[in-house]
DNA sequence: GAATTTACGTCAGCCTTGTTGACTTTCCAA
DNA sequence: TTGGAAAGTCAACAAGGCTGACGTAAATTC
């Protein structure tokens, strides 16, 4: 199915046109993924950036600086930076590690808790919206390209990531 | 096969364990889709910012300095700083609106066509490589997923655009 | 014809979030 | 014991957002 490439309609959907048509469904649908969060961060001393950082943590407690790191593709100073207002605020905690005492193991606290549940439950409500809306096969569709638009790199974090949740 | 599920089908897709893999995928997605810009655009001395209103300008080309405004999102100030390099550097040419002088139309030179040429190949090529690995039921999907994501108003911005190209 | 509104440009200053580079501390492992 | 990895810190800087204030020309309204 999606190496067919014989001759007249199956190759439609690989035209120019079609091409920038998603490339700007991309740029309009990413404003639309990040506004909810973004709206209620704002106000708070919180960026995106933070966002990110909480959200991961969540996702996988217990992870590691240098995880997180790789996770996000920023530098070390732009996440410490990040990371030293919310342990400072106490939204997240950064425990020693036990096997290997160089390492921070980074969990949320119940604050960080409640932050994270209000902007993933923001951010999770507009995605049920449009799955609702799309319905399950095109919900299917939209994973599967998205998942091939990753880089290598990215998509097995991508992949680690889901089979590290059971 | 993350969740453990038993085969009840028609809301599963809806599950937050589902909406969290959505919402992971579009993180990651998005890195890979502005990559090779980025990469392009670093070194020279324009970014992101400078990329979109190529892209924009390309797209509707006479396009008012408003118009820009609303499609990007962004102040007139944020807007203008970068309208200025590229006009200065002779990639966007800014003519008198001929109907109402206030206007300027906005248009690429030729310098600005080679660069707007290189940007869109680099990014169509990785979105020619995943919409022709996922074939073309995925991308259907993809595409009604992304719109359905996408603020009403933005939604709107960008069904103009597509109905404004044949 | 005067007043107001619109479109655009610009100056100044601030914030977030990214970057490099240099340096320290801790501590594991060879 | 020593090299190097992990983590943190300081300093400086840049891109690209933002607000507020102001200016000007053109269009519109009264």
């Amino acid at each position: 199915m999606a190496e067919g490439n014989t001759g007249g309609e199956s190759l439609l959907f690989l035209t120019d046109e079609q091409l920038r048509k998603g490339i700007e469904a991309m740029f309009f649908a990413y404003r639309g993924f990040t506004d909810d969060p973004d709206r209620i961060l704002e106000g708070m001393d919180y960026g995106r950036a933070h966002h990110r950082a909480i959200h991961f943590i969540h996702r996988s407690p217990g992870t590691t600086v240098s995880n997180l790191l790789t996770i996000l593709g920023v530098t070390k100073q732009s996440l410490n930076r990040v990371l030293r207002t919310l342990i400072e605020d106490g939204l997240v905690e950064a425990r020693v590690g036990k096997a290997d005492k160089r390492e921070r193991n980074l969990h949320l606290t119940a604050k960080g808790q409640d932050l994270e549940r209000q902007l993933s439950d923001a951010q999770r409500a507009r995605m049920r919206a449009a799955y609702r809306a799309a319905g399950p096969a095109a919900v299917q569709g939209f994973r599967t390209v998205l998942e091939a638009m990753m880089d290598p790199e990215m998509r097995r974090q991508y992949q680690s990531l889901r089979e590290g949740e059971k």
